[in-house]
RNA sequence: GCCCGAGUGGCGGAAUGGCAGACGCGACGGACUCAAAAUCCGUUGUCCGAAAGGGCGUGUGGGUUCGAGUCCCACCUCGGGCACCA
């Protein structure tokens, strides 16, 4: 346990102890809420408050919303919250209207798990941890608009979600505007014959079954059959971006196979090449812009189609320059035209092969050593642009889901195919003339990649023999299949369409049912919200991980009273049966920051003109570029850098496309912050042991008589490392807790917790206090004498340093350089009168707590959150006199002090006349003396 | 393999190309105390030296510069992401 100062009779009754902290921490706290000190004006609606917001500027703060798991917060959670809430008070000091609040994820897997756990509904267990989570978080003085806190869960919150689910299952994608729009829009360009039906029947022979399947095939939102990942242990299908490299479940960590279902999908692919470009508008890290545009995986290349006895096969090559060099042609074993090509010789071993990729668990082909395998199918096709009959082979390192499930294999011009045919004997021919290599690829050891002339590579109307440059031959080779009819430039995406539904029980509902025919139909507004079943029966049906073909069953569906449903959607009452799935965890969370805008409205899910004034784009962005709109600051873990963070941003997008909202991106600004690392013990059976019962002892650690080893990981209950927020509220009080997450290190860098660390920011405050404070009395106590210039100054410069270190974020810095100033203090034996105030202030968005009593015992009467932050006088910030290190050819051998105004070769007489400088130049003529104004002097010999 | 980050005292970490190690922890010495804790004061990169002072020092090796923890090149180690993506 963390080891609490003990606090015995004999101390000052006002010293700074930790019971004390907590006195004024919960009298502040109280006080806060009761007169609504961090209650954020809104320009309209009910939260407005014109007078407020006039002359300020306005700033949107943002933190990642927590899940509020069962097992409330640890030290690790709030460190990004800590860092927002001192930005944010320091921004209302500055004279910013600041937008900052807290709400909850708390629909989902973590909530429904824990509930499954204890027997309870998720609803009741969701409801008690977002309580203690609030409790957690007040504890922790964090200046939010508690009027603002949303939670996922709420019928009011997801009405809205409801909403906007239907506004994207009600929009398709224009290609020709660039964006989403309303799909009475689509059916209007078809049934006006301004659109092509898809298979060139004209739109009116269509029957109303046909013209709905094509129009549902458009939606943003729709339903298909398609391979997704079935997670038999948890359930459920999950999306991509939930599975792991080693083809398992992000949570729970169980087998995730591929079969095709019906299920959600959002067409988040339509907006790929608007996902990359727009990152360059954000204010992001380069690390998470990579990882995003690696997620989206954009490549340029080229279709080709060759022919077969099945019909013709396209591939999709990023060389399309290399064609001359394919002579043969790899599908995937899952490919749908196999079993067309497949010989009748061939048959039983491309079954077989078939039987073996299908069984393979994604994990065994990650296991490989990478070794090739496959069979041929015994068909041919065509190359188009030698002529020539290639043969077609299956093999599982063609994968069904990127491109279309087939390449042509160039053997000499990739590693992978020149592995294939080594080990099949497929002939190699070289295509290009690399530098320091034969033509015979016999003596090659891997295949060529690069710009090399190209050979062999004409025919009658395309030749690019004697070509270097690898565009140059692109260029040609798509104008060539452009113009031939076998294939052209294309551009494919890993991102695959985003899987929305889940069968599970605790997520938001699909506003949607299914008529006779099947045919999916949304609810009208005034269904919404279409409120989650009450049951008992809230388990999901799971099954044995390994349990491939097992089949989904929603929770919901057993609800036979609530799937059925008499409705009039415009043609009478008819008898539907509502979709049984639930939204995933993600679902919430692409909206939410709207939602704190304009949390009570019943009317729309932002009032446009509330959204306008604290999402709409800005009048310049970095670089004077263009300025996208959004949030202002957005603090959170970099693990969500491409699940939340991309769907949110498509979310946005479409709302963009739709005029909902004013700002293309969601969130301007964004900042990862660290980790919090804590030692975790394991024992010799490798299972952790609680870190806190480890003692360190000859050099080891052991957990009572066992040995045990030491690493280092995230904190968290898994680990049995966690410290939590209260213990050390209790001990030392939360603001010095804030100060030493704050302290550690920078705010983007994960650190290891040290509790014994703690004391060092609590003796901080307790100096603090008694620099201004009289420990036996509690009451002000400063110097009589006023502050000297050697104090002034530092003041200033400590003011100066402050605001820069804030603006930036470097908190850890800002707190040094109070640390500073107070040290200094201590040392003059107490505070002088007019240093107090600037010094409070500064304190105010670090010790929030501690700067309040100090203000009010300074004769304030309200609050120090919206007083004005100190600012530097520039007078006080030069000095009369400068301090020159005086360097000898590089090494610092004296110092001289001269006047500040002192001109360059004033400086340098002064260094060369300097009795130290002069010993180690020992009559030397300098060849050359550099002085750098207020820096230094260097001395060259 | 590819793409990002990062390597500084015993530890967490500071340092617009300009006095490396701010600030904190720990350790050591001292004050207070019967004693301990708490609190307060001082010392604390390392080596030589009684001291003054000096040598060496920011993962390794080179380079640019009057001057490099900082910039450039190569390498090593650690952390994170992606990974048969055609």
């Amino acid at each position: 346990m963390t080891s609490a100062p003990t606090t015995p009779s004999d101390v000052p009754k006002f010293r700074y102890t930790g019971a004390l902290a907590q006195e004024i921490e919960r009298r502040w706290q109280d006080r806060w809420e009761a007169d609504g000190t961090f209650e954020t004006p809104n320009p309209a609606g009910p939260l407005a408050d014109s007078a407020k917001i006039a002359g300020r500027r306005k700033l949107f703060v943002l933190d990642m919303f927590p899940y509020p798991s069962g097992t409330g917060l640890h030290v690790g959670h709030p460190l990004g919250f800590i860092g927002t809430d001192i930005y944010s008070r320091y921004k209302r000091m500055t004279g910013y209207n600041v937008m900052y609040t807290m709400g909850f994820d708390a629909f989902g897997l973590p909530a429904e798990q824990y509930a499954v756990q204890t027997g309870l509904h998720p609803a009741i267990t969701t409801n008690a941890n977002v309580a203690n989570y609030r409790r957690q978080l007040r504890r922790l003085g964090l200046s939010h608009d508690a009027r603002r806190g949303v939670s996922t869960t709420d019928p009011a919150y997801y009405r809205w979600t409801q909403w906007i689910f239907l506004q994207i299952f009600n929009s398709w994608y224009d290609t020709d505007a660039g964006k989403a729009r309303p799909i009475g829009a689509l059916v209007e360009q078809y049934s006006s014959a301004q659109r092509p039906a898809d298979d060139g029947r004209p739109w009116t022979d269509l029957s109303p079954t046909e013209r709905d399947a094509i129009i549902d095939s458009h939606r943003l939102a729709y339903v298909s059959d398609a391979p997704v990942n079935w997670c038999p242990g948890l359930g459920t299908v999950v999306a991509n971006e939930e599975v792991t490299a080693d083809g398992r479940s992000d949570r729970g960590n169980f087998p995730v196979f591929k079969r095709n279902m019906r299920q959600w999908m959002m067409r988040i692919t339509a907006y790929a090449d608007r996902l990359i470009a727009d990152l360059d508008l954000l204010d992001w890290t380069d690390a998470i812009k990579a990882m995003q545009r690696n997620w989206i995986g954009r490549s340029e290349g080229a279709t080709v189609h060759f022919q077969s006895s099945a019909g013709p096969i396209t591939v999709f090559t990023t060389r399309p320059d290399t064609l001359f060099g394919a002579t043969f042609m790899v599908m995937a074993p899952e490919h749908p035209l196999v079993d067309a090509l497949t010989t009748p010789e061939r048959r039983q071993a491309v079954a077989q092969y078939r039987h073996q990729a299908a069984s393979k668990k994604d994990i065994d082909r990650q296991d490989d050593t990478r070794e090739k395998t496959g069979v041929a199918t015994g068909a041919y096709a065509v190359n188009p642009v030698t002529g020539e009959s290639i043969p077609v082979w299956i093999a599982d390192y063609v994968l069904m889901g990127y491109g279309t499930g087939a390449i042509m294999a160039v053997p000499c011009g990739d590693q992978r195919d020149f592995e294939f045919a080594r080990l099949y004997g497929l002939p190699i021919p070289a295509i290009q003339q690399p530098p320091e290599r034969s033509l015979d690829t016999s003596t090659w050891d891997t295949a060529f990649v690069g710009e090399a002339p190209y050979v062999n590579s004409s025919n009658g109307s395309l030749d690019l023999d004697g070509i270097t440059g690898v565009a140059e031959a692109i260029q040609l080779t798509n104008d060539w299949l452009e113009s031939n009819g076998h294939g052209n430039a294309a551009i494919t995406y890993k991102l695959r369409d985003w899987l929305f539904s889940r069968q599970r029980y605790w997520g938001e509902p699909f506003p949607i049912v299914y008529d006779l025919d099947g045919h999916p139909h949304g609810l009208p507004d005034s269904e919404l919200p279409l409120v989650l079943p009450e049951t008992d029966s809230f388990s999901p049906r799971t099954f044995d991980p390994d349990d491939e073909f097992s089949d989904p069953e929603s929770p919901l569906d057993r609800l036979e009273w609530w799937t059925n449903v008499e409705l009039d959607l415009g043609d009478g009452p008819r008898r539907y049966r509502r979709d049984t799935n639930v939204m995933p965890q993600w679902a919430g969370s692409c909206w939410y920051e709207l939602r704190y805008l304009d949390p009570t409205n019943e009317q729309i899910f932002v009032d446009p003109a509330v959204e306008l004034y604290w999402m709409g784009p800005q009048a310049e962005g970095r670089d004077g570029r263009e300025h996208p709109g959004g949030v202002d600051l957005y603090v959170g873990g970099v693990e969500h850098a491409v699940l939340h963070l991309l769907y949110a941003r498509f979310w946005h997008k479409v709302l963009y496309d739709l005029g909902h909202v004013s700002s293309k991106e969601p969130y301007y600004r964004l900042f990862n912050q660290g980790y919090i690392l804590a030692a975790a013990y394991k024992d010799e059976r490798e299972i952790y042991v609680e870190a806190t019962e480890v003692v360190e002892r000859d050099g080891g650690y052991f957990h009572g008589d066992q040995p045990v080893s030491r690493e280092w990981g995230k904190m968290g209950k898994s680990l049995k490392n966690a410290v939590t927020p209260d213990d050390i509220c209790q001990s030392y009080g939360a603001d010095t807790l804030r100060l030493y997450e704050m302290a550690m290190g920078p705010l983007d860098a994960s650190r290891p917790w040290e509790t014994r660390d703690v004391v060092g920011m609590y003796r901080f405050l307790q100096r603090l206090w008694r620099n201004v404070v009289d420990e036996e009395t509690g009451e002000l106590a400063l110097l009589d004498v006023e502050a000297g210039t050697d104090t002034k100054r530092l003041l200033h410069r400590t003011i100066a340093g402050v605001r820069d270190d804030m603006e930036a974020l470097r908190f850890n810095t800002a707190i040094a350089k109070l640390i500073e100033l107070n040290n200094h203090l201590t040392k003059l034996g107490g505070c002088p009168p007019g240093i107090a105030e600037p010094l409070v202030l500064m304190v105010a968005p670090l010790a929030a707590h501690l700067a309040e009593e100090l203000w009010a015992k300074l004769g304030h009467d309200s609050t120090i959150a919206h007083e004005p932050f100190p600012v530097a006088d520039p007078a006080l910030l030069v000095a009369d006199t400068v301090e020159y290190p005086v360097q000898v050819n590089g090494k610092v051998r004296g110092h001289i002090t001269v006047a500040a105004d002192l001109d360059t070769a004033g400086v340098e007489a002064a260094a060369l006349a300097d009795a130290k400088v002069a010993a180690w130049l020992a009559g030397a003529e300098p060849k050359k003396v550099i002085v750098v104004p207020g820096r230094m002097v260097n001395i060259v010999t």
